[in-house]
DNA sequence: CATTAGCACTCTTGCCCTGAGAGTGCTAAC
DNA sequence: GTTAGCACTCTCAGGGCAAGAGTGCTAATG
């Protein structure tokens, strides 16, 4: 059964109060907030009505009401107005783009500042995740007579780095060699493909493969993407964790660390740009009590990854929808135009 | 006038049982503890005249004694004893590092989160730091027509990037050959000699020089080494935090992000290797209420970085010194043993 | 004369109680 | 269907109170 529209109007109310306020809202001051032509009464019989059905509750006897997170799911899926930021708000928020050097890891940090520092809550973003790790260029670096650093670069831009320890003596011409022989046979290669050469006979050709696999593992490993957070402690200042340290420190243990990326919930984003997870929705525990809007950002086709806010399920969600979809939007844009239409992705052999 | 054996036996005993309970210590649980050939009514006379000398303090009238920082400043300095850390313990330390990968940024953050979680409080390790950076190797990938990728590496083995933004298009056949006669040219100079040749007239080969120089300078600047800090999370649930979100939150923000590193005491650090830095010695503001137990790491004259725990004042000093030094003298060996005996410089020239 | 037992005094802490305030739910009237 | 009125419930802040911990002083003691 639908809501009537009154009824959904209360429930529209009754949540943007309370996010605002982070008191549960009373009937009487609901009605004078919005001069309602009712009376507190009529409103009361609404709201009892809107708890019969799971949308809203009562702390206890003689508080106001607070959403539920049924109430919350129904106001994001057809109660709330859609916001645009206005040209201002864009402006500001482009102008810390532009100041900001030409480095994909910064734009992650920028945008996850940006959000949170527009919403007053934790924002999080994930790197860029290519749907295939390709090889683009790897080089070796003699640290000491048997040891040396391996720098692989990869196709979505990522650099990562092992120290390998040899064991016996190179020099740093015998690397470089190897090196330029290995990226030419290799560039352009997934782990996969490159796990399925005939193995080398050189102990430390062997030795630099194996790794170089694993570094491409571990970047295609979704699980090794650490995302960025900013704006942890805008959370905490929330009144929801006001006098109880307890929670306060069980959330920062929850969000800082790698236990995050694994809680980020992202096949809400089913065929969709963006998703709003409420609440008891999350399947990871610490993150019963808070809410994920999450957009996926970059160019159709190319490396992507998400972008988002985390925070108290009393959120801002006209707000923060407009707000992720408009930095994913700029994200994606930026990477378009400074590494190319598909992304950072090359069509395979290019390099070949 | 120095403290009498039986005065400075009980500072000691206060430091100690204070620093186990996080309580005031009050005179006849002192006597109790320590089966103190003593009445608690002397006991009594003794605080005062400890009192007196401002080597503790009153929270108020009617409760025990809490050292004053000049109590644990004396406490260090002459009253508590060496300890060494057992062979168990040292060979669980050991053990830990032994399972690690070979890779000093691992190493380091392992040392701190190990000190950490012995000591129940944040500790913080900084990257080794070169007298002289000097670059060892630079590499270009081309991402798009007009960026491509520098990688930098450094001889204290660090790896920095950045994205370059060209005004022509570029090959990554030319972007090879121009960073092999780059490394040809460059290897082994600071970024003041690279400044002090004559500039390119290649507008690519300038651009690529310019950021080679911005990016040793920022190895070089000592503002840039961002510390790890591990075991924020053990440190905020110490007593002195507990109820107290305000003062947790604070603490949190000085710790995490850019404002730690200019508060690591860093000069308390004469010619010793080992330094205490109590309460209000420290200089900067959110930390006049903790403590730093630092030592400096590395192969002497070679890269050194600085290891240490932060604690409330109320600190279990011998522990802390004991696993720092051990810490500190593991990382110097292994540091010793995998980059060579000067750290991880090579006489310049090396390469060439 | 240092040490100690005894005691009064102070201050915190937890507890209960109370009154004010906020908000509900019900009922009867419009 | 709406509303005014009212009784009822529950929280919250404040005050008072007793218990407990610890001190500082004093007078007695070996």
């Amino acid at each position: 059964m639908p809501l009537s529209e009154r009824r959904a109007r209360i429930l529209a109310f009754i949540v943007e109060d309370y996010v605002e306020s982070a008191q549960p809202v009373g009937s009487a001051s609901l009605v004078a907030r919005h001069d309602l032509d009712l009376s507190s009464a009529t409103v009361r019989s609404e709201m009892a009505a809107l708890e019969g059905e799971g949308l809203i509750t009562h702390p206890h006897t003689s508080a106001g009401r607070v959403p539920s997170n049924l109430g919350y799911r129904t106001y994001v899926g057809s109660l709330m107005g859609e916001r645009r930021l206005s040209s201002e708000e864009e402006l500001t928020i482009l102008h810390q783009f532009h100041q900001s050097a030409v480095d994909l890891e910064r734009w992650l940090a920028l945008s996850a500042s940006v959000l949170a520092n527009s919403l007053h809550t934790a924002a999080i973003a994930t790197p860029p995740h290519m749907v295939e790790v390709r090889l683009k260029q790897l080089q070796l670096v003699e640290l000491t007579d048997e040891s040396s650093l391996l720098v692989v670069v990869m196709n979505d831009a990522a650099v990562l780095q092992h120290t390998l320890q040899f064991s016996e003596a190179t020099t740093q011409d015998q690397l470089t060699r190897l090196a330029a022989r290995l990226n030419q046979q290799l560039a352009g290669e997934t782990a996969n493909e490159i796990e399925g050469r005939t193995p080398p006979t050189g102990a430390i050709e062997r030795q630099v493969l194996d790794q170089v696999v694993v570094l491409l593992r571990s970047e295609e490993d979704a699980a090794s993407e650490t995302p960025v957070i900013e704006g942890v402690r805008e959370l905490l200042r929330q009144p929801e964790y006001e006098g109880d340290s307890d929670r306060l420190l069980d959330t920062l243990e929850a969000v800082e660390g790698s236990r995050l990326q694994r809680a980020i919930p992202a096949r809400a984003l089913g065929s969709d740009d963006l998703a709003i997870v409420i609440g008891d929705e999350n399947p990871a525990e610490p993150y019963r009590d808070m809410s994920f809007v999450l957009s996926r950002y970059g160019p159709v086709g190319g490396a992507g990854g998400l972008i988002g806010l985390l925070g108290p399920t009393r959120l801002d969600y006209p707000d923060a929808v407009a707000h992720v979809r408009y930095v994913s939007d700029v994200l994606t844009e930026l990477m378009r135009r400074f590494y190319g239409d598909a992304g950072t992705a090359d069509t395979p052999g290019d390099d070949q």
